[in-house]
DNA sequence: GACAATACTGTGTAACACATAGTATAATGC
DNA sequence: GCATTATACTATGTGTTACACAGTATTGTC
């Protein structure tokens, strides 16, 4: 995949798909680093410059909750999704569901 | 849908979408306010200020070849893609197909 | 004790959807 | 025949965001 303009759409492809994977993977608690990996695993790559970003603006709205714990082994910033974020995480997937299934027609 | 977060989470779902559902439609041909009534059709609601840009960009990309017609009752810029677009469009929609199937394991 | 892995912060850039406004012609209804 | 709607496109500005790149600091691991 060295085509530039491959590159180009696939990053806009990818784009608004982190916020809605990150929030559902959210239901458990996670910190940054350990989301990255989770994402990775399930095969979404994620950049660092990428997530906390992302994590901060979903706090901000209110999507997310953290909180920032010091007496493990590192300080690490615990993320999970908010009774908000429980409360639009539904009508996000639809949304989702109704854009895959409009693909679907089109492809 | 008044939730303005789950608004603009929305829209950036749809970006990077409607630039592939756009080259998906045109192996036939289209001028631009036909194309936007075709996608409505199919379920993508793209506006003018969105899809016009998007397709001047595709062509300056060089993944779509257009013409000005004015024999017509109206003149119109008929937009079709090109052979590079046809290279291009698998390797997106097999891209595409592999964030479909990430986020069902997410979701 | 070097090196990689872990875990986060901060700044700058480019791309892009949409809002908004504007231009101009063709078709339709009354 | 005249207003209204639909058609078809152009242009400018704004806000959001993914990523590049750089940096900080701690904790394993060999």
């Amino acid at each position: 995949m060295s085509d530039p303009n491959l590159e180009k759409l696939v990053l806009e492809l990818r784009r608004g798909i982190i916020a809605l994977a990150v929030l559902g993977q959210l239901y458990d608690e996670q910190y940054g680093y350990s989301l990255i990996q989770l994402l990775a695993d399930k095969g979404l790559q994620v950049e660092q410059g990428t997530l906390y970003p992302l994590l901060r603006r979903l706090e901000e709205q209110g999507l997310l909750q953290s909180d920032w714990r010091i007496e493990e082994s590192r300080p690490r910033r615990y993320y999970v999704i908010s009774p908000q974020g429980r409360e639009l995480l539904p009508q996000l997937k639809t949304e989702w569901n109704a854009l895959v299934r409009a693909m679907e027609r089109m492809l």
